[in-house]
DNA sequence: CTTTCGCCTCAG
DNA sequence: CATCGCTGAGGCGAAAG
């Protein structure tokens, strides 16, 4: 899309005729709300409906709160305030030229995100006898939001307007144009060329129809894009995904080409190792579209086309990356194997805890056995092999196969050679150039776990704490009183060979730290007993480095403290318990010089503290593959970052309140592309942690608050090497905890005709929300705009920080900015931020300033500041449960209800919002019997239509 | 003073 | 071709309260 042309709504045709649209068409670009000029301030490309007076009368009684304003409305407001600090420019301007296809583009996803309509508005089939003042259908109904309406109204008028233009067309130029795309409902996505416009002229005037939003699916017959982020390729799996050519050329052939001869998505990626297949584009069941499609469905020619614009390698763009990334991720699978033994074995802890009581064992002399299997990977994947391979002959490593990639285990005879787990193939392969490459076999992996954890059961242990898939600690107390531990070693290492062909090592000791030193010394496939009267002799063999919990940091920092290259365990005895605490710590400390005596008080017996071993963070590293362009695509990775946190959280039936997000930069001195292919290199981390005030697992609700912490975090988009979110403060699912439900709740005598909600005492400096003012809100949002920077770095930061939340929160892009350093930025951001002094000055001088306060902290509802929101929720609670039981919560009531509920949207609170619909879904869920039960319903699902049409992101249940 | 937050370290 | 650098626990120091 050239410049010259994005101004024109079309330039397809004859040139003669366009200069006689011109005038038709300027029409067009007002109601489309396209800017044609540029440089223009936001605030005067007002589309017509919104009249320059009334926008001042708004400007000068908003502007003691700017979460009800418009868009336009705010940005003026913004650049006012950049006045106020004596900053003559604006700070949001439209943009330059150059960047409009971007941030069209931008819009285009926001908009196919954010404003889906019911399905069945969309679409009116008989454009000529619908008038859109008297079709307006259900208002009344409609005390909330009006969404539907204004959606409906909008796509009426916009098919009015296609259908003005084709009479108007035809008759201008007496051309009859083929009906090529009759029956066709078509959706143009993103950025194109021929540019939207020009694909939408040629739709409409050969009797297609272009629909300017995507409703629910099975409403557009095709989509026309040419590049798709990942997550609109999974959103468009089902649809007929197509290039403008076919439009092109189905005009120019005058006949409907078969799409499958464009289609841009494609099913045959992604399908290497594991059965993680794309969806492909399906058949519709319409009868409309598959009379269309007979036609037009040459399936034989489907898997010729080779991909157009799937990132030609995986990485997170891909819409199949994060399965693929996890199915193929050997630490991710020791991650998740370790956190489903330890909860499977402290169910099993709690359960015989139950059933058989405490057992009491001779508590003076402790056995703890150390079993771990010799190169597991390595074996298990020789073993599998067909043939199988020797691994006392082959040197034999596991890895994905590639210079960079990772070894995850070698067998002995190539650990010979040099080589080491964590060593690149590149590497092993100089060391070792007979090296045999393994495949990965989790599956099997997983087999041969059970098996042993299986036989480690069989015996008669105290107690058996997993370490990982192939590795535990167990207590063998009890059993070593009658049978020496070096025997009862032998014992398990021939039953566990004898079961899986693989052989495991074995060490025990007086308490846990000897005995993960014996299994070293017993390695491989041997048993190693640290007698009682041998542990000073033992431990004087042992590097500092060895210890277990000592690694490369601790190791080096005391080298450095002791001027020595190499330090003994019997060297760090000799220093003093202070001093290791004046280095470390006092509990690092305290832990080394236990260590270097041979002491150690770790327990491994679950049922002796089963809240020790509770799961207290659930969390996603994604570390590799991550290469960014746009913040559009971080907040998709988010949200489905979001959703597999939820899935996770489901799993282990719990619920957090607390998220937190970390994020790695490219550190500023290693190069742009690191030497592992997609690694993450040299980076650095900024994390920031938000409070949820309740508990959930909720992803549309998780997804929010991450992409806030995101924009919070404010990183450069392209330096971005690794995302990581995680859920603290976990606690274990109750209808209690979840969302305020009490199954119990006992009926409270309120009388219904009082007012159950004093005003809220925000409710002067928060504009009235009418349905009309949301509507506004919506339509008139202004994409085109951009952040003058140097303008807003010289507003006090937390006024800086407060617009970016709020832009964010306004989907207005944020893109494209003169960013900083992320080094100098990040420095200068949080140091003001946190301050406490500093900003505590700031916010006065906003006070003085702009009457600015910050609307969060204000809102309360029946008195009650909503930073005590489950006092809020048991509030809302009562009153429903008594009206419910009812005529139904009083009018006024209801009023301060939703007064309450719009300002809870205004300002951004939308976890909040949503915790109180679903508060209510529930209780509805068990109230069909109860009189003022259709009115509820009604409330709710109002409520719930307008958090759907806002959709900051998928709120379904995810339960 | 205690609690919280961000960051680091380690293991497998 | 590449490649799948996860994740939970615990500790420390500074800041928040």
């Amino acid at each position: 899309m050239d410049s010259s042309a994005a101004t024109e709504w079309g330039s397809v045709g004859d040139s003669e005729i366009d200069l006689l649209l011109k005038e038709h068409e300027n029409r067009k670009n007002s109601e489309l709300n396209v800017n044609t000029e540029n440089k223009v301030q936001i605030a005067s490309s007002q589309p017509e409906s919104v009249d320059a007076t009334q926008q001042d009368v708004k400007l000068e009684s908003a502007s003691q709160d700017w979460g009800s304003m418009d868009d336009s409305e705010f940005i003026s407001f913004v650049n006012k305030l950049s006045q106020n600090y004596g900053l003559h420019q604006p700070v949001i301007t439209s943009q330059t030229s150059s960047d409009q296809e971007r941030n069209a583009e931008e819009d285009e996803n926001v908009d196919g995100d954010k404003n889906e309509a019911e399905p069945g508005d969309l679409i009116i089939n008989d454009i000529n006898s619908l008038d859109p003042e008297e079709v307006d259908p259900g208002s009344q109904e409609l005390e909330f939001g009006d969404y539907e309406k204004y959606f409906r109204h909008k796509t009426l008028k916009q098919q009015q307007q296609d259908q003005e233009y084709v009479e108007f067309t035809r008759k201008a130029r007496n051309l009859d144009y083929p009906p090529i795309f009759q029956n066709c409902v078509i959706y143009v996505n993103g950025k194109t060329d021929p540019d939207v416009r020009q694909l939408h002229k040629l739709i409409i005037l050969h009797s297609g129809k272009f629909i300017h939003m995507l409703g629910a699916k099975g409403n557009a017959t095709h989509i026309i894009a040419e590049n798709l982020t990942p997550q609109k390729k999974l959103e468009f799996s089902n649809y007929k995904v197509v290039t403008p050519k076919w439009i092109v050329d189905s005009v120019e052939a005058k006949k409907l080409q078969p799409w499958g001869d464009y289609m841009l998505i494609h099913n045959d990626y992604g399908q290497r190792r594991l059965d993680f297949k794309i969806e492909t584009t399906k058949e519709q069941d319409d009868p409309e579209i598959s009379q269309l499609s007979q036609v037009t469905e040459p399936d034989d020619n489907l898997h010729k086309r080779e991909d157009i614009d799937m990132p030609d390698h995986m990485n997170c763009k891909h819409p199949n990356f994060l399965p693929n990334f996890f199915a193929n991720s050997r630490l991710h699978h020791l991650s998740s194997w370790k956190a489903d033994l330890k909860s499977r074995f402290l169910q099993r802890a709690i359960s015989t805890l139950r059933s058989r009581g405490h057992n009491s064992r001779p508590a003076d002399k402790n056995v703890i056995l150390h079993v771990d299997f010799d190169c597991f990977f390595a074996t298990v994947s020789a073993l599998t092999c067909n043939p199988p391979i020797d691994i006392n002959e082959v040197p034999v490593c596991v890895t994905h196969g590639g210079n960079t990639s990772d070894i995850a285990s070698c067998n002995y005879v190539a650990r010979q050679y040099g080589c080491k787990n964590g060593m690149w193939l590149r590497s092993a392969r100089r060391l070792c150039p007979n090296l045999v490459c393994l495949d990965y076999n989790f599956d099997e992996y997983e087999r041969i776990s059970n098996i042993f954890y299986e036989i480690l059961l069989s015996y008669d242990i105290d107690s058996v704490l997993p370490v990982s898939v192939d590795e535990a600690l167990v207590d063998i107390s009890s059993m070593s009183a009658s049978q020496h531990p070096l025997e009862i070693m032998k014992d398990i290492k021939k039953k566990v060979y004898n079961a899986t062909k693989c052989s495991v090592s074995c060490g025990s000791g007086s308490n846990v730290l000897l005995a993960r030193l014996a299994l070293r010394r017993a390695k491989p496939d041997g048993a190693f007993h640290v007698e009682e009267g041998h542990v000073t002799d033992f431990l004087d063999t042992i590097k500092f480095s060895e210890l277990p919990g000592i690694g490369p940091q601790i190791c080096s920092k005391l080298e450095n403290e002791m001027q020595k290259t190499v330090l003994m365990v019997k060297d760090i005895r000799k220093i003093p318990k202070d001093k290791l605490a004046s280095i470390f710590g006092p509990k690092t400390g305290a832990t080394i010089y236990n260590y270097a005596r041979g002491l150690d008080d770790t327990c491994i017996d679950i049922i002796k503290n089963p809240e020790a071993f509770q799961r207290k963070s659930i969390s996603i590293d994604v570390n590799w593959g991550i290469r960014f362009d746009k913040d559009v695509e971080v907040e998709k990775f988010l949200s489905d970052l979001a959703k597999e946190l939820s899935k996770r959280l489901a799993n282990a039936k719990m619920v957090g309140s607390s998220v937190t997000l970390k994020l790695a930069t490219r550190h500023p001195d290693a190069p742009i592309d690191p030497p592992k292919y997609l690694g993450m290199g040299e980076c650095e981390f900024v994390s920031k942690t938000s409070r949820l005030g309740h508990f959930t697992r909720e992803a549309g609700a998780l997804g929010n608050e991450l992409r806030y912490l995101y924009r919070m975090l404010n990183v450069a988009v392209k330096e971005l090497r690794g995302v990581s979110i995680s859920m603290n403060r976990l606690s274990f699912e109750t209808k209690k905890n979840v969302h305020g439900l009490d199954a119990d709740q006992r009926l409270l005598p309120l009388n219904p005709t009082a007012k159950t909600f004093d005003p809220i005492p925000a409710a002067k400096s928060l504009p009235e929300s009418t349905p009309e003012r949301k509507a506004n809100t919506k339509i008139y949002r202004i994409p085109e705009n951009e952040i003058n920077w140097e303008v807003f770095n010289e507003l006090p930061t937390e006024i800086q920080d407060e617009l970016r939340h709020e832009l964010g929160r306004r989907h207005l892009s944020i893109t494209g900015s003169l960013y900083r350093s992320p080094k100098k930025r990040k420095k200068d951001f949080f140091n003001d931020f946190k301050s406490p002094t500093k900003r505590k000055l700031v916010m006065d001088k906003v006070l003085v300033d702009s009457n600015y306060v910050e609307a969060k902290s204000r809102l309360s509802f029946q008195k009650i500041p909503i930073t005590r929101f489950q006092e809020v929720l048991d509030k809302l609670k009562l009153w429903f449960d008594y009206t419910i039981r009812s005529d139904g919560p009083h009018e006024m009531d209801l009023d301060l209800f939703n007064e309450f509920m719009f300002s809870l949207f205004e300002i951004g609170e939308m976890t909040k919002y949503d915790s109180i619909v679903r508060l209510f879904e529930e209780k509805l869920i068990f109230s069909k019997s109860h009189p003022a039960y259709e009115e509820w319903k009604r409330i709710t699902t109002e409520l719930r239509t307008m958090l759907n049409e806002v959709k900051y992101d998928d709120l379904e249940f995810n339960y």
